[in-house]
DNA sequence: TTATATAAGTCTCAAAAAGAGACCAGCACT
DNA sequence: AGTGCTGGTCTCTTTTTGAGACTTATATAA
């Protein structure tokens, strides 16, 4: 368990960074976090980290976003500096959007925690189960 | 930008993990990565990573969460394998939650996603602030 | 010429999720 | 007898999300 060293070491600082104010209710961590922490942002982040996306590629990659979470969802990226939008004048028009270095700079950690995902399905999927069959 | 070169190591990797059956939908990245991505795992995580708390306690520490939500949010941490629940025999009976090996595992990378959030959120608010000014 | 397709969205309506706050049981203290 | 503590649940309202039709302008096909 070393992951219980790593986090011990700063979790204070961090924590008290939240309750400075007295509350933990407005907290610079807390306000970044819940930007990103939402149904389809990580997933449009681990698309447009492989390369450039157009909304109707993205669309098709991603089959079960409607059209209109998807408009929202970048349109929430973008706007907290993560994602570039740039328009193409074709005919019709097509829209790119693309990894920021500030995207591409947060996308690190986050790949982190997709990671450990990866290699943790297994034991979520066994807890689940467990836990499910105890309580029937 | 070190962070580019780190994030360009393994994407694809990822990604093949989530497009292997065929489509992104049914992905066990995109499987476990819900279950804690939402608006109030994480700062649950965060708070119980300090230590065990009782649930009257955490909801004075995070005093704009519904009684409703903190239960539900518990409940399927504890599902998930991240958090545990004890009941003491107390009068009135005390439940503690605490963090499981999982849990601790899990909040490796998890913190540091918050400590990005916590360097970065000066240029989110800045990129906040700019696209909010330009569409105005 | 008329029909159909493609692009990136927007609009409307229905369904699901979250928030607010009353209510509950059991026991201790006053 | 009344009040407070515990950890919840129940109901009602508001917010968020999902499903899917509709838009504007151009290109291509029949």
């Amino acid at each position: 368990m070393d992951s219980k060293v790593v986090s011990l070491k700063s979790k204070l600082e961090i924590y008290k960074a939240c309750s400075g104010g007295g509350n933990i209710a407005d907290c610079p961590v807390r306000d970044v976090i819940q930007g990103i922490s939402n149904k389809w942002s990580s997933l449009l982040m681990m698309a447009l980290a492989e390369k450039p996306y157009r909304f109707g590629e993205l669309r098709r990659l991603v089959p079960d976003i409607s059209q209109r979470m998807l408009t929202q969802t970048l349109h929430d990226l973008q706007r907290d500096g993560y994602v570039h939008r740039e328009v193409f004048p074709t005919k019709p028009p097509s829209v790119e959007y693309s990894l920021t270095d500030l995207g591409r700079s947060m996308f690190g950690p986050l790949h982190q925690l997709l990671q450990w995902a990866e290699l943790n399905h297994g034991a979520v999927r066994a807890a689940r189960n467990a836990f499910d069959a105890a309580d029937a």
